[in-house]
DNA sequence: GATTTAACTAGACGATCGGTCTATTATTTT
DNA sequence: AAAATAATAGACCGATCGTCTAGTTAAATC
């Protein structure tokens, strides 16, 4: 038996045959997001960050100019992943435009129970602390609900081309509403470590369209 | 004229024709609310809840034992004047009832209007930021949800006896989802700056009422 | 009127915060 | 081979965090 767990690094830049993927930017914004999910942007101090991913704070600082450059690249990398998710689910012509953005629920909901109900969405999180957070953040945050919320009108939009939605439905508000809501079922899932909010705001939901 | 802000305090216990009202206690808990709504728990320091109303460091572990229990208190204060709004609001039996709830969400959206939208609400902080916070405010926040709910669930019985409701309604979920559907409403609107997010979910949750 | 008790405050405390800096080492460029 | 650049290690900084002890003062008690 050679050395345990502390993996002690060396000084100065590592030798390149190193395990090629998970450099230490990436494995920082990787655990970035998971902490971030799950306690917020305040509440996380970046040694605890660095801790987890075993990455010095000389590097951090290496590859992020500060705490807020950090935050935002999170945002951006968070909300492309979920852009993209939303995507492949949304798009999935198999399965009729209502049943699509069940699946994504469907799909988010066992996200949630994977960890336990204990991360949430790293962009309500930020959103609710923007109190205290700079100003910057606002800006961001409201355009990747705009972006979410485009891609499920454009869905519902579908949707009533399908027939399974009233034709004169307001896409863009149900939209809106969709993400309003579901925003605070995830906050109330993660406060009852349950799925039930989410179900229930969910059944409301579909039960409210119009059709 | 005699002296400026500084209102320097003695040392040692205070006479006792004090101005009765506002004792540092009182004051502390006030600013704590309202700096706790817009910030949160985990980004507000004791040292600005002090400053603010103007009471030495050494005092707030006199009237509280540690942060958390005055978190809990803060809370506490919060949900029972809300709890009381509501039975104002949601018992005037001088409006039907779905009207009641109708004058209850008018009366927060001018709350939220008066503080330019940067004031949310406590419990809907508290409970985004469990992740970093002791597990004790779980049960508590949890508590006040279901104390408020229940409230709304009344009125909504109410509703169906004047025959605002259909007779086969679902009360207690649609109080659930209400408050769901609220705090995420409050959140967005906290982030557009704007009334907007409150009426397109109200707007949404009336029309889908079912009558 | 002396003593005890309750009410309150000043400021030190160690821990941790975000952030900076220098030294060290590997790689790339010249 | 030399110089420039990339990356890491970790001590260090001032500020602030929540907490706590040792006081100081007035009120209550005797």
């Amino acid at each position: 038996m050679v050395s345990a767990q502390p993996l002690k690094r060396r000084r100065g830049r590592p030798q390149k045959n190193q395990t090629g993927v998970g450099n230490a930017r990436e494995r920082l914004l990787q655990s970035g997001v998971e902490i971030l999910t799950e306690k917020g942007f305040s509440a996380t101090g970046i040694d605890e960050i660095l801790r987890r991913v075993n990455v010095p704070k000389g590097s951090f600082y290496h590859y992020f100019s500060s705490k807020d450059a950090f935050g935002t690249e999170l945002i951006k990398r968070y909300a492309d992943y979920f852009a993209h998710k939303l995507d492949i689910f949304l798009k999935d012509e198999t399965l009729p435009p209502l049943e699509r953005i069940r699946a994504f629920i469907a799909d988010a909901e066992a996200g949630m129970a994977r960890y336990e109900f204990k991360r949430g969405c790293l962009v309500g999180n930020l959103g609710q602390e923007m109190g205290s957070l700079p100003e910057q953040f606002r800006e961001q945050l409201n355009a990747v609900f705009e972006a979410w919320q485009s891609r499920v009108e454009a869905c519902l939009e579908a949707a009533i081309m399908m027939g399974q939605l009233a034709p004169d439905a307001d896409c863009k508000k149900l939209a809106e509403v969709f993400w309003i809501g579901w925003e605070g079922a995830v906050l109330r899932a993660k406060l009852e470590k349950s799925p039930k909010p989410l179900r229930s705001f969910t059944d409301f939901y579909f039960a409210a369209m119009p059709s």
